[in-house]
RNA sequence: GCCUGAGUGGCGAAAUUGGUAGACGCACAGGACUUAAAAUCCUGCGGGAGUCAAAUCCCGUGCCGGUUCAAGUCCGGCCUUAGGCACCA
């Protein structure tokens, strides 16, 4: 083995001191931007996991930049969050030194593995210069209308009296006392998302993300069309509720309301049942999220005395029932059943004994629901739906719809699962929200030449006994002037979310050292957008999509310059412990990067993990496979013994050489590093063979090896004085004449089935392939006495004999 | 329950998108070098039949069918498994 230790500091160092991946804003290169998600730096350092992902974006940078494009290839740490904070409740120190360590330790171990990152861009969430700018824009998000105060629901633990995450709060039990959670409202800031359902689902047609990442965003939108429908109360009064299936109007038989909505406020007074409606509400309140949401709890709620509905296609009078599950805050917060076409409201029915009517044909409705999923596209007919029964349930759905439409007392709308973001933590460790409560004005923004409103040094952590944040303990950070009026006010308390930060961050990376501005106007125009983003699937949904959602208002107020500033997001698979597992301390499975590195070296890691697999899957780790990883290095090394000086292609293996270079260019480009790994083996297999092997192979070799081994690379090609620094060299071009072999072995069969093989030459006719594949001894012996029926020729590849006894 | 992947040798995996299944690597076995071991190099390596050895044949990509001259790949129906969402009307 070689010294790799000594080989991959001089290049690393040698990289920092000529600034070789520092990416120059505005120069006339192709801009080319390469980002993967910056991590949290945890205590528990790098994980192999990472340099998975950050190798393979490193391999495309590094390809890129000898393609001569200008690639920005940037790093930072997204540092805000829970661990930071808990590890400074235990020991009393503030957060901002354990991250400074933590990220100290993760940029040794990002530079020891060679990733090309231009670190003149690095800084972390938690900087005062970065969110300071964090905060600005969140003033940006309240003068458009765009964050409002909310109650809203949080998970409450009444031992701990903490608010707790849903994370923490995962089983409905509070993670650290195992006491039930329960749901308590809060008034919380919200950004305005929903409003933007529509555009982030449409502004995915301007994005080239896999297939699966879209599909996931599309399925956390959850976009439902549907109609709204107003319902009149016997007495007086109305509700809306919101359906999909208006073809089963005439099937409802009753209705039922969120009791944590605000409809049932607003009827309470005609309630003549008020105490058993009002312990049901309280009941509800004391479920957590996760309680509510767990099926085969059987359908709870009471009905509301003294309150009938008008079901408005026939008149019929019904009545009105409380159920959790109807949910407050989706569409109106009120559901029409119909217990013979929906699974849920026939288990209500069943439950408090309501009577059904079927108005679809088609199944039996005594023991089951006949649901839409099993109705629509039938053919199914509708019955007991006077004017309407006969028709098919597409026809109905449009029929019905524009009747009720047209009578005014119904509207086409569509519904999305996505809410409003909560925007508000009752912790120490995010951004303070830069807004003051004043006693006359009520919430004023804080004055933008004040920002950064800076998180203050304090020696208690926790939050406070009512689950405030530990901010508000802070009475000379809390008590300040209203910045309209002057007189005494207060300081909002909450802190923004861990998502806040990383929104953002890819638009700071193009511009990252300005002082004025979060990012110039041109700075982004120049870079345009994120090229290539690479980050877990676990992503998709949450992070991907805030981030979306703030591209996009920043781009409707005018401050950046494209509605979707992503284009290509591609997510890598886990790498799990040997066991096939996913890698923890507690099943002790854990692979160190430092380790790997101090035993084999940073190129023999990196490759091993692009080779592991396809790098959109699962892949378990494998010590064993690395040394062999370890063993290629060695014989490319080794291979050097044989150079002839020659500046040419040897003619041997001139072919297999054009095709490895095309192999591995397509490869890297279509994330398939796996097999660029296997075709570079082929290629070394092959040279190995030769006496001997021109400089020019071997730089070329080189070259191509040096995205995913950059170190050993250039130690060669310096060693053999083959060329210019590869960092600094162009990426080898292929010759598509020298592609293909004169010969090929031509495959011939019998009724699909392989019978023998001859070489012949490529331009070898039709009619010359049929009479040489019957040429074959063990062919005639397959076709001897029968009835060729039809010969398939496929050029270049095989003849295919069918015969006949 | 719904959505999305994935099931190929002892193992990690390839397969030009319908055209030689198992490239490449690991492990294993035999041999060379060595006093010996490690390292390195060479050979073999899906299962079975056959043979001194071969040639050659049969079976084989989770299961059952189908389309096709030809199916790991396409279609229909299942099974197993991982992940995501989960009372969204």
């Amino acid at each position: 083995m070689y010294d790799f230790k000594k080989v991959e500091q001089k290049w690393q160092r040698y990289w920092e001191d000529n600034k070789i991946f520092e990416a120059k804003t505005g120069s006339e290169k192709k801009p080319y931007y390469i980002l993967v998600e910056f991590p949290y730096p945890s205590g528990a350092g790098l994980h192999v996991g990472h340099v998975r992902s950050y190798t393979a974006q490193d391999a495309i940078a590094r390809k890129m930049r000898m393609q001569g494009y200008n690639v920005l290839y940037p790093m930072g740490w997204d540092a805000f969050g829970a661990p930071a904070e808990q590890y400074a409740i235990k020991n009393h120190i503030h957060p901002k030194e354990a991250v400074k360590e933590n990220i100290k330790t993760f940029k040794g171990q990002m530079k020891s593995l060679g990733f090309s990152f231009d670190w003149s861009r690095e800084f972390s969430t938690t900087d005062p210069e970065y969110y300071k700018w964090t905060q600005w824009q969140f003033l940006e998000f309240y003068k458009h209308g765009m964050a409002y105060k909310d109650c809203v629901a949080v998970n409450w633990c009444p031992n701990c009296k903490t608010v707790l995450s849903n994370e923490d709060a995962a089983g409905g039990v509070c993670e650290r006392c195992g006491t039930g959670v329960v749901q308590k409202e809060k008034s919380q800031w919200m950004l305005r998302m929903g409003d933007y359902s529509e555009d982030l689902l449409k502004g995915l047609d301007d994005t080239n993300f896999a297939p699966k990442v879209k599909l996931g965003q599309i399925n956390w939108i959850g976009k439902s069309t549907g109609v709204e429908l107003d319902i009149d109360i016997v007495g007086g009064g109305k509700f809306s509720i919101f359906t999909t299936c208006i073809e089963t109007v005439y099937g409802i038989t009753f209705f039922v309301i969120a009791p944590d909505g605000k409809l049932i406020k607003e009827l309470m007074p005609r309630v003549e049942n008020k105490e058993e409606a009002l312990s049901y509400i309280e009941e509800t309140k004391k479920k957590s999220a996760m309680d509510r949401t767990e099926l085969n709890k059987g359908k709870t709620g009471c009905e509301l005395k003294g309150i009938k509905a008008i079901n408005p296609v026939n008149g019929k009078e019904v009545p009105v029932f409380l159920g959790d599950f109807v949910l407050g805050d989706y569409g109106t917060g009120a559901v029409m059943a119909v217990p013979s076409h929906d699974e849920r409201d026939f288990l209500y029915a069943k439950e408090h004994n309501i009577p059904m009517i079927q108005v679809i044909e088609g199944k039996d409705t005594s023991e089951h629901a006949f649901e839409k999923q099993d109705y629509l596209g039938k053919e199914c007919k509708l019955i007991n739906s006077e004017e309407f029964t006969g028709l098919t349930v597409e026809e109905a759905k449009e029929k019905i719809t524009e009747k009720l439409v047209n009578k005014g007392i119904a509207r086409r709308v569509n519904n999305y699962k996505m809410r409003d973001w909560i925007f508000s933590r009752q912790r120490f460790w995010g951004e303070p929200i830069p807004m003051i409560n004043c006693p006359k004005c009520g919430w004023v923004p804080m004055d933008e030449k004040d920002l950064p409103l800076l998180l203050p040094d304090v020696a208690e952590y926790e939050p406070t006994e009512n689950g405030e944040s530990p901010l508000a303990k802070i009475t000379d950070w809390v008590n300040t002037k209203c910045p309209k009026c002057g007189c005494d006010a207060k300081r909002e308390t909450d802190t923004m979310p861990n998502w806040a930060g990383s929104s953002w961050y890819f638009l700071r990376f193009m511009d990252a050292n300005n002082d004025h501005e979060f990012a110039s106007m041109d700075a982004m125009k120049y870079w345009n957008r994120v090229d290539w983003y690479n980050g877990g699937m676990e992503h998709t949904a949450r992070h991907l999509l805030y981030a979306r959602f703030w591209v996009q208002f920043l781009y409707n107020i005018g401050l950046v310059p494209n509605k979707e500033m992503i284009w290509t997001r591609v997510s890598h698979g886990m790498i799990l412990g040997s066991n096939g597992e996913k890698m923890s301390k507690s099943k002790g499975n854990v692979i160190n990067p430092d380790d790997i590195v101090n035993e084999f070296g940073a190129d023999t890691l990196r490759i091993y993990e692009m080779f592991i697999g396809d790098y959109q899957m699962d892949a378990a780790w494998s010590t064993d496979s690395l040394k062999g990883c370890s063993k290629f290095i060695d014989r490319i090394i080794k291979l050097g013994e044989k150079l002839n000086g020659s500046n040419e292609f040897s003619k041997d293996t001139e072919i297999l050489m054009n095709q490895t270079i095309k192999k591995v260019t397509e490869d890297l480009e279509n994330i398939k590093y796996n097999t660029a790994v296997s075709s570079l083996m082929i290629l070394l297999n092959e040279l190995e063979k030769q006496k001997e092997i021109s400089n020019k192979d071997y730089r070329t070799l080189l070259l191509i090896l040096n995205p995913i081994a950059p170190h050993i690379t250039e130690e060669l090609n310096e060693k053999y004085n083959l060329g210019e620094v590869i960092c600094k060299s162009s990426w080898p071009t292929y010759d598509s004449e020298k592609l293909v072999n004169d010969t090929y072995e031509m495959v011939v069969q019998v009724n699909g089935k392989v019978r023998g093989k001859i070489e012949v030459s490529i331009d070898t006719k039709e009619e010359e392939m049929k009479s040489l594949a019957k040429s074959i001894e063990n062919v005639k012996t397959f076709i001897e006495g029968k009835q060729i029926i039809k010969e398939i020729v496929v050029p270049k590849k095989l003849v295919n004999i069918v015969v006949k006894d």
